[in-house]
DNA sequence: GTAGGGTTAG
């Protein structure tokens, strides 16, 4: 314990020094008559604000009697590097007054401010300003703009403002690689690599990272190894996202030997690349190794961040042992970081996955402030307890704080509805969900509602909401349908949902079990024959193996 | 001006 207050100290006194030493900077030249001139100005902005400290930025701003275009872009960007997105507008409409004209690099950090205050409208109203003030073929503006759009979901204007430019540097090839990446468009991440080598222009560690953003699913792994290939060949083996990003890659793509073959070569892995290998188990079932890779971390006395600590407790939630659990919400208590919402929203997931959903509860109680995610963590444990109700209650004093819900909470409501058997109560939630919030209801929305209908003996009504459904219909929705006749016993619905899966998933084998499963309940055993001959390939089970962990 | 890890949806 003693250790602990002695490095949060230190870490403390850390920044103190740091803040002191801008403040004695700031007094000198306020001694040396400097504090008036813009270049000093404009420096002890930027320390300012590198020491989070906005205010007294503000404040050297004010007490600058000659603005040059630096020093409004120093204290722009302080306020949007401290997320104060509405002050670093004020200040750009202000500076749009005056004499001084924002130049390419106030443009540039304005557009990423909008972008990353998912301000679509404000973002084309500067891109129309720097048009004007004749930046359109700026570079420096442009890749701005590219990042900005794609950011945004808005890739063909991205591309739009990319062709605008007649002479792309590397910065600009890269955003527009990362673009695509961004929006899981591996095909023209690479189409427009290659035009940018016909283009002469040499591949970094950027571009590197960029292809690899789309490269989601094992079905572009041979991709992905190309583009592992030409970092070893140009030698970004050793930039740190590059690397991070290729174990990211290899564990989405479910690889998880290529991997941690990529985290082993590397001598000194940082928190980034930790963290990706311990996702990357984590987000692959693999929890047992997440857990392990996690502790060799702590040997090596290494800090585990929020986003490693929540990585983390998902792995713990999946393995339902709430054991190392418990150790990792006392490191969060003894490290600070029980206030932050990510942390106290995977430790309210992993005690109810664990089944102790009173010490979720009291996690979610005692958070400062909950978001939706934290609201969609506890509902989705009270509905996997069986508490429907309470899950009602939960939403309404969601609704009530003025938190929006999201896909995810209609998901974890409507299932709270199927455990208990709530038909009614699910129509009207799925119903709201489409009308009053405006959400387009995904394929689990589906099942979920198919489920319910089934399940109270409603196969027609269930049968009608997939009738309504445009081509092709997801199979969960329609398996959700084949396994609710099986219950009923109904097999002349089952047969026409069977052969529908059949003809849309000829290989997959589990249609026929379940359809030869409801001619056995029948007693329609020429027809299990029939269905049993059809299968292909070999149909022996794997045993399952059961324990529990005390 | 361009790049990396994250929590919910059983």
């Amino acid at each position: 314990m003693q250790s602990h207050f002695d490095s949060l100290r230190s870490e403390l006194c850390k920044i103190c020094r740091s803040l002191l030493r801008v403040k004695k900077l700031h007094a000198l030249a306020i001694r040396s008559h400097l504090s008036e001139d813009p270049f000093y100005a404009t420096q002890i902005i930027r320390q300012y604000a590198a020491n989070g400290d906005v205010k007294s930025a503000h404040h050297v701003f004010d007490k600058t009697p000659t603005r040059s275009v630096f020093l409004w872009n120093s204290l722009i960007r302080a306020y949007a590097q401290a997320h104060r997105f509405r002050n670093a507008f004020d200040l750009f409409n202000n500076m749009l007054t005056t004499n001084t004209r924002p130049d390419n690099f106030t443009y540039s950090c304005i557009i990423r401010a909008c972008s990353e205050n998912f301000d679509c409208s404000s973002l084309r109203l500067v891109h129309g300003r720097a048009l004007v003030s004749g930046l359109g073929s700026d570079s420096i503006c442009g890749s701005a703009l590219v990042t900005a759009y794609s950011k945004l979901g808005l890739v063909n204007e991205a591309s739009g403002v990319f062709n605008g430019i007649p002479e792309p540097d590397s910065v600009l090839w890269n955003s527009l690689i990362s673009g695509y990446g961004y929006s899981g468009l591996c095909d023209k991440g690479v189409q427009t690599f290659n035009a940018m080598r016909r283009g002469g222009k040499k591949p970094d560690g950027y571009t590197i990272v960029g292809l690899l953003l789309s490269v989601a699913d094992s079905i572009l792994l041979r991709i992905g190894h190309g583009i592992h290939g030409l970092s070893l060949k140009h030698g970004f083996d050793s930039n740190s996202h590059v690397v991070s990003l290729l174990v990211n890659m290899y564990s989405r793509c479910k690889c998880m030997t290529s991997a941690y073959k990529v985290f082993e070569s590397i001598f000194q892995p940082d928190l980034v690349t930790w963290s990706a290998l311990i996702a990357g188990y984590s987000q692959t079932g693999d929890y047992l190794k997440a857990l392990l890779f996690f502790r060799e971390l702590n040997m090596k006395g290494e800090k585990a961040d929020t986003i490693l600590i929540s990585s983390v407790l998902a792995s713990i939630a999946q393995s339902a042992n709430a054991g190392p659990g418990r150790e990792i919400h006392g490191y969060v208590l003894r490290n600070g970081l029980g206030s932050d919402v990510m942390v106290s929203s995977a430790l309210v997931d992993m005690y109810s996955k664990c089944g102790f959903l009173h010490s979720g509860n009291r996690v979610f109680e005692l958070m400062p402030k909950q978001n939706v995610i934290s609201y969609n963590s506890i509902i989705s444990g009270l509905g996997l307890h069986g508490c429907a109700f309470e899950c009602f209650r939960m939403f309404n004093k969601m609704l009530n704080k003025g938190v929006v819900p999201d896909e995810s909470t209609f998901s974890a409501l409507l299932c709270a509805c199927c455990h208990a058997d709530l038909v009614q109560d699910g129509g009207e939630l799925f119903r709201r969900m489409k009308y009053e919030f405006d959400i387009e209801p995904r394929p689990e929305h589906y099942v979920y509602m198919v489920k319910l209908l089934g399940s109270a003996g409603e196969l027609d009504e269930a049968y009608n909401l997939i009738q309504s459904l445009p081509e092709p219909v997801d199979k969960g929705i329609l398996g959700a349908l084949l396994s609710c006749c099986n219950s009923c016993g109904n097999s002349d619905l089952a047969e026409t949902i069977a052969h529908r899966l059949f003809e849309s998933n000829p290989n997959d084998n589990v249609y026929r079990v379940m359809l030869s499963n409801i001619y056995a309940s029948d007693g329609r055993w020429d027809d299990v024959k029939k269905m049993r001959d059809n299968m292909t390939g070999d149909q022996r089970k794997v045993p399952g193996l059961s324990r529990i962990e005390g």
